[in-house]
DNA sequence: GTCTATAAACCGATAGAC
DNA sequence: GTCTATCGGTTTATAGAC
């Protein structure tokens, strides 16, 4: 542990004369408080995030974050949006380099980036994914974003289904969605330009809470000793929804 | 808010005379301490769990609980291991009462008892399924009652495959598992008395993180506005994952 | 085995000087 | 916008009387 320090730590940028340009500096003030935090998460989780901690680690005093962040329930939210963005953006890309190749090779391989970014940032993944922070209501701005993994799954689903290469077993495509559920698919299919049966919306959203469900056994300990390569289960199962689904491969 | 109370605040029981038998005495309040931090998870948070404020919903001083639970961890433990004896016992219940019933029926109940714990007790199935608390290692105690629903989950299919009513596609039952995992897919088998083939495997193990992904999803507020009924869909997942393993109905 | 009292920390949030 | 100082609360855990 270095000295706690009280003036200016900018290791990579020059650091700008100080009576300079107050918004940069703000912007980096403001990113700093937010890495700062992210690395509290990791030992403390969310429910323990401190704003005097945070500040401590910055070199700040508590009362002075408040002036970047009103509340500890506002930095919360900020760290969350903040991981949704970069998760769903780092699952986009994939998704987009991916476009010449096969549905099915294409579905595995964004599940595998998702496990990647899930199993490379637990803390950011448990904020988003696991258990809600008690006495935290996340508010509206962080459901958007929220959105983009779902989003992007979907789109390789509908990308194959205007390509032609989406061939769904004969028991899906006829598959029953419940009556009590049939709005919600057919609103979710227009939202989704999901251009497929009411069966293959269910085990796409099936597969989907699979590869979750999946990720926070294997990341919460609850495959403890069940598996040897908890990546191959992961592969094996996103190819098997995949091709069950009905994309081709 | 109400005043705070520093008496008794007993409800519904009668406050026991603290003379008598000792140890039924101890065994009572040993209880009634689970209870009231069972209580006091719905609020906090298992990360919040206080011994403080434990003691002082059950009308003792901290101090006093020490008697009891040597620290939080203790206390921690001994709630993970009663709700998954808990949550175990219901389940298995369950799976015994439907043995006459057709093998995906027995899935979808088994499916369908675990949500009902589950959205009744979302404190407890977030205490065992949700982000683990920082800093706290669970102890292998509790890793025996955990496997109990899903070896009651098991049971299904294995008493299906000695029925002979399992049978699954043809595209399943000669699904291959990828090498890595083989030999831990072996010692599952015999540990589970599972005389399935590999694909088959592969299916309930991904029914069964299904199964949680969507509690999960649906617990953790991740499915806002997603589906109009819930338990509709789980349903229709439970059944969909109970075809594809290959269970008869 | 329960109590009082205490140590030694921690927290969110605010007031007001500079 | 950052600082000191503070309010009013919280916690785990222990010492020692009864």
């Amino acid at each position: 542990m270095s000295a706690p320090l009280d003036q200016d730590d900018a290791p990579t940028n020059a650091t700008p004369k100080v009576a300079g340009a107050r918004a940069r500096a703000r912007a980096e003030v403001r990113a700093a408080i937010l890495a700062a935090a992210a690395e509290h998460l990791a030992v403390e989780g969310a429910t323990g995030l401190s704003l005097r901690a945070v500040a401590r680690d910055v070199g700040m005093v508590s009362s002075a974050v408040y002036r970047y962040f009103p509340s500890r329930d506002h930095l919360l939210t900020a760290l969350i949006i903040d991981a949704y963005e970069r998760l769903g953006e780092t699952v986009e890309l994939a998704v987009v380099a991916s476009s010449a190749a096969a549905p099915a090779a294409r579905w595995v391989d964004a599940a595998l980036t998702i496990r990647i970014w899930a199993t490379g940032h637990r803390e950011d993944f448990a904020l988003l994914y696991g258990t809600p922070v008690p006495g935290y209501a996340a508010p509206d701005d962080t459901v958007a974003p929220g959105t983009r993994v779902t989003r992007a799954l979907a789109a390789i689903v509908a990308d194959a289904a205007r390509a032609g290469q989406l061939m769904p077993a004969s028991d899906v495509s006829g598959l029953a969605v419940d009556p009590a559920n049939r709005d919600a698919f057919a609103a979710l299919r227009s939202e989704l330009d999901l251009d497929v049966p009411d069966g293959v919306m269910l085990w796409t959203v099936a597969a989907w809470t699979q590869l979750f469900g999946l990720l926070t056994f294997e990341l919460f300990g609850q495959t403890r000793n069940l598996v040897t390569d908890d990546e191959a289960l992961f592969r094996d199962a996103a190819l098997a929804m995949a091709t069950r689904i009905g994309l081709a491969d």
